[in-house]
DNA sequence: TATAAGTAGTGTGTATACAAAATACAGGAG
DNA sequence: CTCCTGTATTTTGTATACACACTACTTATA
């Protein structure tokens, strides 16, 4: 008998799991706006599950900040304000440098074959105007850098953050006018991880997000 | 009848709150080990309540990284390896000095009196060698840093992370070798505050969080 | 008409019940 | 003696039940 046989556990989640992905993708989505409830007798019958799940599910998304609840009252999608968004974003800026600093000193060959293949994707997506294969592109590339860090906790705070952003996301990157900026910084980070620019890779992410701060503030200044 | 006489609903809790603090707590004073099993049932039986807010409580739990979960196995207290704790303090780092620049840029006078207060009681308590005091003069200490950051989701990562050193906290303050190192680098801190010596304060920070990590890791070793 | 009390209806907080999976252990076959 | 298998027990996963809080609407009263 071979050893190599192991049934992939994997494919089973328990629904809480289920549910909060559900409920995190409607989120980013738009699906469920931001100050909408989230009713969990509502929701149970929509999604087919009893409460139990979703009041789980819910505490998961509130950790991690795409719900708040009020005790006695319940919870709702949260908000995001020009404030919240500088906040994240300050964040992530740090983080973000700290893991391109990281991931400069501890990137292989093999890596940087798959950060250019992104890049060529992210390039050609911007091309075609294809804004949901973008959006796949950039989680690529950036994932790409983040798994180089060798820092797991990293890694999952990271794309915590970004998560943050992604509601707004889809509407910035209809936005053709900022593609050039875009793939050029991704170019710069390419070349200086090649090349082993520590300071410089550091430098040009610690704009890349500037940049994303601004015209995600934007966004949100139209919204309202 | 006076306009101000609102019921302050602050006081009320939901259980799955008074359960994630206690079992929060526990784990960090020790009282739960690592790879300790949280069984829902026991537990419940123990704080005399039923599994419904254990579970909530667990789920959160989940998300601060103070325990994890195996499906269809339940949750145990997380374990933290020598890597785990430098990949914590790797990220603190970044962010304690984000924080303390921030904190340059905005502290008031006020502040900065609360902040002497809490370095003389920080001196103090290690003088008596009163353990418990110490640290919480310490938690005080940076607490006035981090409020001054007026940036309220970094200094809930902060408190995450710290969260989770704390668990070796008390074994390494034990250690009286080490309370000269903390009070010297504190004043620094705080002289440099008081100058505005923006780049000084980061660079003390720096330094404060590495041989913080020296030392845990030291605990860490010796556990083993 | 305006205000206050009452009252249904909706929603969360908590407990409990039942199903299914994992675990531990005992007994039997080789 | 070892390994496998069947079974009892424990534990989690999910659903449901009930109590209490909150909301909004209606009705009564000044």
């Amino acid at each position: 008998m071979t050893d190599k046989l192991e049934l992939n556990m994997n494919a089973y989640l328990p629904l809480r799991d289920v549910v909060f992905n559900t409920l995190r993708e409607a989120i980013l989505k738009g699906e469920l706006k931001p100050g909408e409830r989230l009713m969990e007798l509502q929701l149970a019958a929509k999604l087919g599950v009893s409460r139990t799940p979703i009041r789980e599910a819910i505490r998961m998304l509130e950790l991690e900040g795409l719900a708040v609840t009020v005790p006695r009252k319940g919870a709702e999608v949260a908000k995001m304000t020009e404030k919240d968004m500088e906040d994240v974003l300050q964040i992530r800026k740090a983080l973000d440098e700290l893991a391109v600093g990281l991931a400069c000193d501890n990137i292989q060959e093999s890596d940087l074959d798959n950060l250019y293949v992104a890049l060529e994707n992210f390039e050609a997506s911007a091309r075609e105007h294809d804004v949901k294969r973008i959006a796949q592109a950039d989680v690529e590339f950036h994932d790409v850098i983040y798994q180089a860090t060798n820092n797991p906790k990293l890694v999952n705070m990271l794309n915590n953050l970004r998560e943050q952003m992604y509601r707004y996301r889809v509407e910035y990157l209809k936005n053709e006018d900022i593609y050039p900026t875009l793939i050029r910084e991704h170019e710069e980070i390419f070349a200086c991880l090649k090349e082993k620019d520590r300071d410089g890779v550091i430098r040009v992410m610690s704009y890349h997000v500037v940049n994303q701060e601004m015209m995600v503030k934007n966004i949100i200044r139209e919204q309202e």
